[in-house]
RNA sequence: GGGCGCGUAGCUCAGCUGGUCAGAGCACCUCGUUUACACCGAGGGGGUCCGGGGUUCGAAUCCCUGCGCGCCCA
């Protein structure tokens, strides 16, 4: 090192690519530069994925795509930007990113949102009206009912719509700087997407793991649709037990059973008790004739039931809950569906089975009462008849023997539903999981989550899920089960042997379009076919984001190199939805996992730790917090919290991050228009901080690989404020301006070796920065270093989200310094001077006219090293340092200290 | 009922593979226009780390238990 140093020493020196601060506004100007910057890395191609480049240079990222029809909030900004900031790490890296956008726009969410934009409903009976051009509903329109518009024009409104929706996402996604590849943008909606999803069917048909079959089923009596398990919520709700007596047939026994649904007396079925319970016994076998419609049904003994609840013995219909179907499969009761697919009773005859009664007459007037109101009618009506004692069933007066007991209970609801879920048998297409467990969580255990206690979520779902996959739904905006059915003579179509489309024809609608074999005439008549009306679940398209990105089916090498990917970044919330299903699909296409690592955030709370809602009115749009603040303090703002940390909205955050974006700003300015020439660095403080710089690049990059990007940015951050601008740059400043203040020879180069320190220092922290404030980085960087870092020339390589992550090449021309604690000593003695000088209430920048410094003989040996940077710092102008035994190890204290007299204005 | 997370200064949070760990920022108080920055700087006050046990030479950090909050599942 010696020896180039002094060859160094006398070459000519270039001068370093400064730059000249006046050029540089007063104050950074942010919503400028961010569409300038945004325009820049869209324009230079900074986020393109080279699909020439191999797979294990890949990091391939698996994005949600947003439910295009949901409105804005931060809680957006927050998950996305927590993806952003691992994805931008990664690219600095060196690693080819692969980072796609799609809009998850299928489903209901849009048709609901169609809806009410534009006052319209979707009736497939209504004929299509070419060119309907649909406008947003005023006030008046609404208060007349909903305009009934076609299958077509409905699914035409629907995209109308969200391209709207979709592009004021993409407003949000550019001003965040999210670095997505928007060549890769996808619609689920899309014909690539149909595509996939239909391609998804065709292949678990093969391989047998789809089946339809008539079967009850959770449904929504409003949306009148079928729900799966995964979009089931508990809800508290009041209710009542209503204690109702029954007879036993041909004695005089009676019993009393407990219920919440006493509308559904007209569909029980039976009665059960445990088998042990002695009240009920000597029932068993014998059959219970129920009160107002006096049909006899068996008593049944089962484990199921509890002793402890109710009465202990129970009324079993079609269908109350799970067990009545549980029930109803065991002992091969009757079905007596009575709840229409409408949510309204049926009419039935208590004449014809599957009714039956003791008294039809009777029955039939009874149910006459009920027949055409919902459930919730239906059970006011049925508890006034019951306090009437003509419909005993065992003449001893009224059947309902007391008061209703109120009591809170979990009823299950459709997540987005207004009433409780009914089951109902309907036909639909479902997808075998239930034999699958082991081996969905297998897959699920292969998977690493982040944070890792997010996996029990999936552990618990999985463990405890009790319903195979139902994937079709009675709605219009999706994709189509591409399937038909073969007409009988009779015109019935054949469940049996449903006709799938063929991969080559697919995307296709089997409402239009024609099966392999048939023509258009045949559809709908006897001998003919008749096309699946349903679309699938939109969790059957969204769990094949992977797939879609990588052109499953369509483009094996690119699967290849896109599949499985790397990380799936999403919200706690979709556990079981999105991470549940896209692990169940890729197990079952190709028993492989879908991705590595799954990225798992937290949720946006309100300020008082409540969950943002709209029905809350607590929901923040984003868009005028970034104007007030920066994108750059938004991502801040994000990147602050962990993963999986639900986080309290809190403003001051927003505030801190806008004021580290200022700070840099400034220090940047100041750094780069240092003049100089170009020197090795080689002063002892200087290779002092560089120590310092590198350690904190280890720590930053191991928190980055660990996926802790909050704890990089506070590392780096704080040493950004401490160990850069509050001290190095104060104590380097001095020396730094030397050289333009007209040093030579040896002070030239240690004006140069702080001038380089410090913009490698900037340099550094810039990048280690770069991935959560892109926007400050990028023009920072844009100021000198892109034109520095040669690269391919491209303009994407003169951008800092394309340069090197910083590492040992920063460092490795740079000696250590002599002393470890030379920094550290060399701050402690400013902040001893700078106390003093507080004490003393007296400017920082008041001149010393002398000063006696103490410490112990090892640190002042090390102080002196460092001293004249010290001294320059604090403006000393005479000073004595004194070694002094039994101070502590790193303490300077300041023994005297006389100010110089105040230079009079 | 089962599972998970959280409870640290007034506020938002770090620290939690046990030993300068009692921290940061904001807020608060005092002082200071210093040619990067007043969208700033220097200095300062403030916490029995939810309570109670235990392990240990030593615990915010590990174990047990209680309380409170939130979430997931049944």
């Amino acid at each position: 090192m010696s020896d180039s140093q002094s060859k160094d020493a006398q070459a000519p020196r270039p001068p370093v690519r400064s730059i000249d601060p006046a050029t540089l506004p007063k104050h950074f100007d942010a919503p400028a530069i961010e569409s300038r910057w945004d325009a820049f890395w869209q324009g230079e191609g900074v986020y393109h994925y080279d699909p020439e480049r191999p797979r294990e240079e890949t990091f391939v990222v698996d994005t949600p795509p947003p439910t295009a029809s949901g409105s804005l909030h931060i809680g957006h900004v927050f998950s996305y930007t927590q993806a952003d900031v691992v994805v931008r790490y990664k690219r600095m890296t060196g690693m080819n990113v692969f980072y796609p956008m799609g809009w998850d726009d299928n489903g209901l969410p849009t048709e609901r949102r169609v809806q009410n934009y534009f006052h319209v409903r979707c009736d497939p009976n209504t004929p299509y009206e070419k060119g309907l051009k649909l406008e947003q509903a005023s006030a008046k329109d609404r208060k007349s009912p909903a305009r009934l518009v076609s299958r077509p024009n409905f699914i035409e409104a629907c995209f109308d719509l969200i391209k709207e929706d979709e592009d004021a996402f993409s407003v949000l996604w550019h001003r965040l700087g999210l670095s997505v590849d928007w060549r890769q943008e996808y619609q689920t909606i899309d014909d690539h997407c149909r595509r996939t999803a239909q391609r998804s069917f065709l292949d678990l048909w093969q391989k047998g793991h789809v089946y339809t079959s008539e079967a009850p089923t959770m449904w929504d009596v409003d949306f009148q649709c079928a729900v799966a398990q995964a979009e089931v919520e508990d809800k508290n709700v009041p209710g009542a037990f209503h204690r109702i007596e029954f007879a036993i047939e041909g004695e005089d026994a009676s019993f009393v059973i407990a219920t919440t649904r006493p509308e559904l007396l007209p569909a029980c079925v039976g009665v059960t008790a445990h088998p042990d319970d002695e009240r009920y016994k000597p029932f068993f076998g014998k059959r219970a004739i129920t009160p107002l419609f006096h049909a006899p049904v068996p008593i049944f003994p089962s484990e199921m039931a509890d002793p402890e609840k109710g009465t202990g013995i129970l009324m079993v219909c079609t269908f109350g809950d799970q067990t009545d179907v549980q029930w109803w499969r065991e002992e091969g009761l009757v079905l007596r569906q009575i709840v229409g697919l409408d949510g309204r009773l049926r009419p039935v005859d208590f004449a014809r089975a599957p009714y039956e009664s003791l008294d039809p007459a009777k029955a039939n007037a009874a149910y006459a009462e009920l027949q055409g109101k919902n459930v919730k009618q239906a059970q006011t009506r049925i508890v006034e008849m019951l306090r009437e004692p003509s419909g005993s069933a065992t003449g001893r007066g009224a059947p309902l023997v007391a008061e209703p007991e109120k009591i809170e209970h979990a009823v299950k609801f459709f997540e987005k539903g207004d009433r409780p879920l009914e089951l109902l048998p309907t036909r639909q297409w479902f997808c075998r999981l239930m034999d699958k467990k082991p081996g969905l969580l297998a897959k699920g255990e292969q998977v690493k989550w982040h944070p890792q206690h997010m996996w029990a979520r999936y552990r618990d779902w999985t463990e405890n899920l009790s319903l195979d996959w139902c994937l079709s739904r009675q709605r219009y905006f999706g994709v189509p089960i591409p399937v038909w059915y073969p007409l009988d003579d009779a015109g019935q179509p054949d469940y049996d042997r449903p006709i799938v489309a063929e991969g080559a024809a697919m995307p296709v609608d089997p409402t239009t379009d024609v099966p392999p074999g048939y023509d258009a005439s045949q559809r709908g008549v006897p001998g003919g076919f008749v096309g699946d009306p349903d679309i699938f679940d939109t969790w059957f398209t969204s769990s094949l984001t992977p797939q879609i990105s990588s052109h499953w089916g369509e483009d094996a090498d690119r699967h290849a190199r896109l599949f499985p990917a790397d990380v799936r970044p999403q919200g706690h919330d979709i556990i079981r939805t999105w991470a549940f299903y896209t692990i169940a699909k890729a197990m079952l296409h190709e028993d492989d996992v879908p991705w590595h690592h799954v990225l798992i955030s937290g949720w946006i709370l309100d300020p008082d730790r409540k969950k943002m809602s709209k029905s809350k009115g607590n929901v923040m749009t984003p868009l005028p917090l970034i104007e007030q603040y920066t994108a750059d303090a938004a991502r801040y703002w994000a990147a602050s919290a962990r993963l999986g940390a639900d986080t309290a909205f809190d403003e001051n955050v927003w505030k801190i991050g806008k004021r580290l974006v200022t700070k840099l700003f400034n220090a940047a300015k100041f750094v780069l228009g240092q003049t100089g020439e170009q020197h090795p660095i080689t002063t002892e403080l200087d290779r002092a901080f560089v120590a310092k710089l590198s350690a904190l690049v280890d720590q930053a990059t191991r928190s980055f690989d660990a996926y802790q990007y909050a704890h990089a940015l506070q590392e780096t951050e704080s040493f950004f404020w401490t160990h850069f601008t509050d001290t190095y740059l104060e104590l380097a400043k001095g020396r730094a301006r030397a050289y333009a203040d007209g040093a030579t020879g040896e002070a030239a180069a240690a004006s140069g070796s702080a001038v380089a320190a410090l913009r490698l220092g900037l340099s550094v922290l810039v990048r280690l920065f770069a991935p959560v404030l892109p926007y400050i980085t990028e023009e920072i960087w844009s100021w000198s270093f892109a034109a520095e870092s040669a690269g391919d020339g491209s303009g994407a390589a003169s951008s800092v989200h394309r340069a090197a992550w910083p590492g040992p090449a920063d460092f490795a021309s740079i000696e250590g310094p002599a002393h470890a604690a030379s920094f550290d000593v060399a701050v402690a003695a400013l902040a001893a001077i700078n106390k003093a000088k507080a004490d003393a209430e007296v400017s920082m920048g008041r001149e010393v006219a002398t000063l006696r410094l103490a410490a112990s003989p090892s640190t002042a040996a090390v102080l002196e090293g460092v001293l004249p940077d010290v001294l320059a710092a604090a403006r000393v102008a005479s000073h004595v340092l004194e070694s002094r035994d039994g101070l502590e190890e790193g303490v300077v204290e300041v023994a005297a200290i006389e100010f110089a007299e105040r230079p009079s204005a």
